[in-house]
DNA sequence: GCGACAG
DNA sequence: ATCTTGTCGC
């Protein structure tokens, strides 16, 4: 028999996830550890990393994960692993990391076996870190289990912790009117989970940047700034690596927003 | 019934 | 996550 996608997962395993959490989030690092991170021009940093899964039609459960490694501050294509995996793990959301950290810890296990001069200093997670319901998402997650520094970006506002996509939000996002462009994503008890970011001069629609690992929230949102081209930053933005198309890379999004 | 729901 | 096409603007 098949799996039934459209089960209510194990509360029993919910809660088990969330112990998870709650233990790792204990060894979380919200500040800065790099001497790069300080200073404007963040000189000291050579490589950024980028992690994704991406899919193909309505297979949940085979997917390709990739790792790349950019220069900095060129951007220029220094290592790059896709792999095939099948996943196991369910999507619910609020876990994202049980059902995708496997693989991506894999692929910079690799790397870190066979060319760990190219190990990113950062690594740039497609996903919330601090901005999430229990402040510990995928890049926080990631950046735990790798102890590498990491930054979480999310291309659509969750709505959690009294944020909401209300009028005041949508006039914020309004105001943004240059690339570098941010404002506060503020938690109903006060605290800063992240920032909403015009990541380019030429798209509207803003990012959303939070806390991963091993890095301030400012630094975070200045180093997102500093490796967009368009919309999405250069290390996670979509690459061809499903088997339908292939490993050639993908012209920018077109941002009709 | 309706809206939300990272990826 | 992925599907899918055009359309508008510079």
């Amino acid at each position: 028999r098949p799996p039934d996608m459209n089960a209510a997962p194990a509360e029993e395993l919910i809660t088990e996830w969330e112990s998870e959490q709650a233990r790792l989030r204990r060894l979380l690092v919200l500040e800065d550890t790099e001497a790069w991170q300080s200073g404007p021009g963040f000189s000291g940093l050579q490589r950024v990393g980028g992690v994704d899964l991406s899919f193909i039609k309505g297979d949940e459960q085979n997917a390709c994960a990739a790792l790349v490694v950019l220069s900095y501050p060129h951007m220029e294509l220094l290592y790059e692993d896709c792999r095939m995996v099948t996943l196991t793990a369910p999507y619910v959301a609020g876990f994202l990391a049980f059902r995708e950290t496997p693989f991506l810890l894999d692929a910079l296990r690799r790397l870190r076996e066979d060319r760990p001069e190219l190990l990113p200093q950062v690594v740039f997670v497609d996903g919330n870190g601090v901005f999430h319901y229990r402040e510990f998402g995928l890049a926080c997650h990631l950046g735990v289990l790798s102890g590498l520094p990491c930054v979480g970006v999310a291309k659509n506002l969750l709505q959690v912790q009294g944020v909401q996509k209300s009028e005041e939000h949508q006039s914020q996002i309004a105001a943004l009117r240059r690339g570098g462009d941010s404002f506060p994503l503020t938690a109903a008890s006060g605290a800063v989970l992240g920032k909403a970011l015009r990541s380019s001069d030429k798209s509207s629609k803003p990012v959303y940047v939070s806390v991963g690992h091993k890095i301030s929230l400012d630094t975070a949102v200045r180093l997102t700034h500093s490796c967009c081209r368009y919309r999405v930053p250069e290390p996670i933005r979509q690459f061809a690596c499903s088997p339908h198309v292939g490993f050639l890379h993908v012209s920018p999004e077109s941002n009709g927003d």
